[in-house]
DNA sequence: CTGAAAGCGCTTACAG
DNA sequence: CTGAAAGCGCTTACAG
């Protein structure tokens, strides 16, 4: 295995020209066996890789689809990039990941992107898309699938595709549920700058759910995390310091409620006994912590399939955007109870 | 943003050649500042990307650097990944991760990948590598950092750098441990096909702590899995099944020893008043369980650190290849009890 | 079924 | 400081 074998060397070797060598790479049909079979065979002996940047360049299109990911490592995301990653494989195209470390220009980073990489496809997982940053995405005039991502409501749907839940109502089924167990003093952990990510939306929703049941809402029963255990923990500590007697915490990301509950024990509390939490996303960790995590679960395989799958048909104009709600599931587990006596 | 603007529209709209416009896109110093600052007007107004393809092309090499990482995700490799990532971005490269889903062919596909993508050098993450391998690193010519890699004795170490740790010490450590505790009845989860990882080292080195213990092992103590939650908790739920008298349990990752450690729980016992457990790895997930998990750390960030500067230092021709093995640490938490009385 | 030739969008000596 | 031209390694009409 060499580096600098080039197609010119193939063909040389083979006694044909290039472009007989470029049809037998490229799996045309009108080439004869035993040629065909030859060339094969020299390829193989001389551990030859076509230049990609060369097939790029010359070629229409590529094989590429872009996987952009807004935000901070996270296994919510993991997973999800994992199975699109799969899938895209499987139908024979390349995947390629960019993770943006950086609230801003992320959009502008993902046209960009496209561009870069020929990419024939998109799929951006995550943060918001304003109206604002419309004109990145037009005239780019390429398939693009918005999974989890916030989008506000004067941006022009007709643009792109997206798959997403519905944050409002998973949000206020799980504070419905903490209210029905008897919970009147719920906190909430959100996140940073939630104005840019889906934390805004749950923060409304339980902000609804507690007035819809005339629960009144202190300010010093929210704080805010960067969605790591860590930050978790530390909100959980504010609040048990404060003795404000909370009896129940949401965190909008599963992370966070398992520092939350981390705290709880390390301040010889008990979870649920002392402090019932709830989280959210559905994470394997949360099945797997003690008490089990009830959780918002969201159907990550399912968002990474859909997306994958409308990615696919936008590009085969086999239908044009389409926008797809899932539905989340309220998973009651161990790490709630009920107070009412 | 419109695709399809190139290099000559920009030279056109300029009034310059399409070299001036080339020497400004790299940076060279010799172009008249207000030539160059007209260029860059345009460039911002027309939005134009270079194309990588062509670039790559044409250049004697490329800025790309590729991180190769062998085996399923994982949330150990996702951090050292993430700050080789970011390493490699600061110096102004480009990071391109592959991962290979096979435990086949990976370094194959390994050297195939640096030829594709025209890599100036590779990062390759876990596995193992043999000697029949070799020739597939020989005339690659391409500087390679193996992390976390098994790296059989007979291999040329000349072809190549390491950075990894000795797991035979730490693990024997942690055995040790559990022994200095009273435990005589340790059982070991490891992985499946413990041949190709890490697994196997730490399977022997447990044999050996033993022996040199006179403790007798028993093969029913032995089981593996899939590094997964999952896997943890079956295996788990195995011995507890066949009624063994355990007292602890060695798991070869963190997230086997969690879902050990559920299973534990979820049949009525605790953890570690009725089995001891200690993971390894070092995830900051096992911080935040309950109890938290003794485990062996692994300098994750360090691994990466290390890695991405010998690889640099490697490229530069700055040193020659080196092989790094760093320290690893028995963290004792809360997952172990003694058990003499 | 196969070959000769143009050209994808850049970079880089070479000239001036 | 700038331009004209060659060429990186492919693919793809066009011809035969």
């Amino acid at each position: 295995m060499l580096k600098n074998t080039n197609i010119k060397d193939i063909a040389k070797a083979a006694g044909v020209a290039v472009s007989t060598v470029s049809r037998v790479l490229n799996n045309h049909p009108d080439v004869k066996r035993e040629t065909k079979e030859n060339i094969l065979r020299i390829i193989d002996e001389l551990n030859y890789v076509p230049n990609n940047s060369a097939r790029n360049l010359k070629r229409a299109s590529s094989k590429n689809i872009g996987i952009f990911v807004r935000g901070e490592y996270n296994p919510f995301f993991a997973e999800i990039v994992e199975s699109i990653e799969k899938e895209i494989s499987a139908n024979g195209y390349s995947a390629i990941v960019h993770f943006h470390h950086n609230e801003i220009n992320a959009i502008e980073s993902a046209a960009q992107f496209v561009l870069e990489k020929k990419l024939i496809g998109l799929i951006y997982l995550g943060g918001i898309l304003t109206k604002d940053k419309e004109r990145f995405i037009e005239g780019l005039n390429t398939p693009m699938v918005f999974t989890s991502t916030v989008i506000e409501e004067d941006v022009n749907k007709d643009l792109f595709s997206s798959v997403g839940i519905d944050d409002n109502k998973a949000t206020k089924g799980a504070i419905e549920y903490l209210i029905s167990l008897g919970h009147r003093k719920i906190a909430i952990i959100s996140a940073e700058k939630q104005e840019t990510c889906a934390a805004l939306a749950r923060y409304e929703a339980f902000l609804e759910a507690l007035d819809l049941n005339n629960i009144e809402f202190n300010n010093a029963l929210f704080d805010s995390g960067d969605y790591s255990f860590e930050s978790g923990y530390d909100s959980m500590k504010g609040f048990l310091h404060k003795e404000m007697d909370i009896t129940a915490v949401f965190a909008v990301n599963d992370m966070m409620a398992i520092g939350a509950a981390k705290a709880v024990f390390d301040s010889g509390l008990k979870v649920p006994d002392d402090i019932s939490i709830v989280g959210f996303d559905g994470l394997n960790y949360g099945t797997y912590f003690q008490p089990s995590l009830t959780t918002v679960r969201q159907p990550n395989i399912e968002l990474g399939k859909r997306s994958t799958k409308l990615l696919f048909d936008n590009i085969s104009n086999k239908s044009s955007v389409e926008h797809v709600v899932l539905e989340t599931e309220l998973l009651k587990r161990d790490s709630c109870r009920s107070i009412i006596s």
